[in-house]
DNA sequence: GTCTATACTTGGATAGAC
DNA sequence: GTCTATCCAAGTATAGAC
């Protein structure tokens, strides 16, 4: 669909800038104010030059989620490298969650979600860019979980914690205030440091334990 | 600042046709397709009447958001009223969540909230909604694990609740899949029904209870 | 109170100069 | 590749007929 020319190389530096602009636009105004022209002034560049580059500004738009998508995945598999304890990783995830708040990351993803509602087509596209993170969040439940002393359904966790975050995000972005959502990291990491301390326990209280 | 001339009844009727239009337009194409034309439209009545009885758009939408707050805290506070056990109130929360998410409730206050990121003032009167919600949360939690065996932060938990279930609806209307949520309601309902089961043993295991 | 008609603004998208 | 200029569609909002 878009040119994207093979050589060129300032080319590539207007969809860096286009792509930037996108994001602070969705951040600072949200999807309904993401116009053309809100992103191109945003981006210091003329507003024909997104349709020249992405064809359109839902595409424009999609192409932002990846790009934070595909940024963040970097960062969040850090996360799993670390095999200390649970109550490590929940700080990680607790300064990550910052990261991301501040940087208006989720933001931008909550903005697609409610907004793929008014174009067509757009809600499989932005479906498609929320997978790696679900995913990620399944296998990042399972390994925590795994040495811990209860069993729990992976997947149906991981699905709570990814509209947890969404929904965090929502009411944090209207309060103007994220110690609320802070406040449950540290409810969080006092539970990761109980079963810490209970994991020796795990051989023992496995009652069906039916994997390895 | 709307007229609201006194006496009118055909008028009150044009009112409630379109704050159901804007509601039914929210559901349908989201904040940012909910221009006025879309919602008269659904309402059956000229696009004008809009600015006659509401001044403008995102008023309009407000007065739904409004609407909609009132009719379902009524709905809610029966549910305090059983004074039953926690299953059996997880069982009447897992009804009301269908119906709302049936009805678009949710999806609604969704897009309201993330759409008042381009409206200047929008927020607050958003927020203001959203109050009540989060009071019957936190009562709710509150009263059902009284009696409960665990000490939990109320304020806490209900934000997480309200957070939760504003999540679950977006990615449940983006994978149009409900089930994956309900889900969840059935994991609590399991927990609630443990907690029934423990209650009986609440004085002997509440080891720094200040309370009554 | 409700409609039609319209003024005005903004946004998506393209053509063509450079 | 990037800009200016422009067309057209859609939106907000108002004036005025009925």
């Amino acid at each position: 669909m878009s040119p994207r020319p093979s050589g060129g190389q300032a080319a590539t530096a207007t969809r860096v800038a286009l792509v930037a602009g996108a994001i602070e636009t969705l951040r600072e105004v949200g999807f309904a104010g993401a116009s053309a022209r809100q992103i191109a002034r945003r981006a210091g560049c003329n507003q024909a030059l997104i349709f020249y580059h992405f064809g359109s500004v839902p595409d424009l738009l999609v192409a932002a989620l990846e790009e934070i998508s595909a940024r963040r995945m970097a960062a969040y598999r850090t996360l799993l490298d670390r095999t200390g304890s649970i109550a490590e990783l929940v700080d990680a995830a607790r300064a990550i969650f910052i990261e991301d708040l501040d940087a208006g990351h989720v933001t931008v993803l909550v903005e697609m979600i409610s907004g793929a509602q008014s174009v067509p087509g757009l809600g499989e596209r932005v479906k498609a860019c929320l997978e790696p993170w679900r995913d990620f969040a399944e296998t990042a439940v399972r390994e925590v979980l795994a040495s811990a002393p209860i069993q729990v359904p992976a997947g149906q966790v991981a699905h709570a914690l990814v509209a947890g975050i969404l929904g965090l995000e929502l009411l944090a972005h209207l309060d103007s205030d994220r110690s609320s959502g802070l406040a449950l990291f540290d409810q969080a990491r006092t539970i990761g440091d109980l079963l810490d301390r209970l994991r020796p326990l795990a051989g023992l209280l496995n009652l069906k334990q039916g994997d390895t």
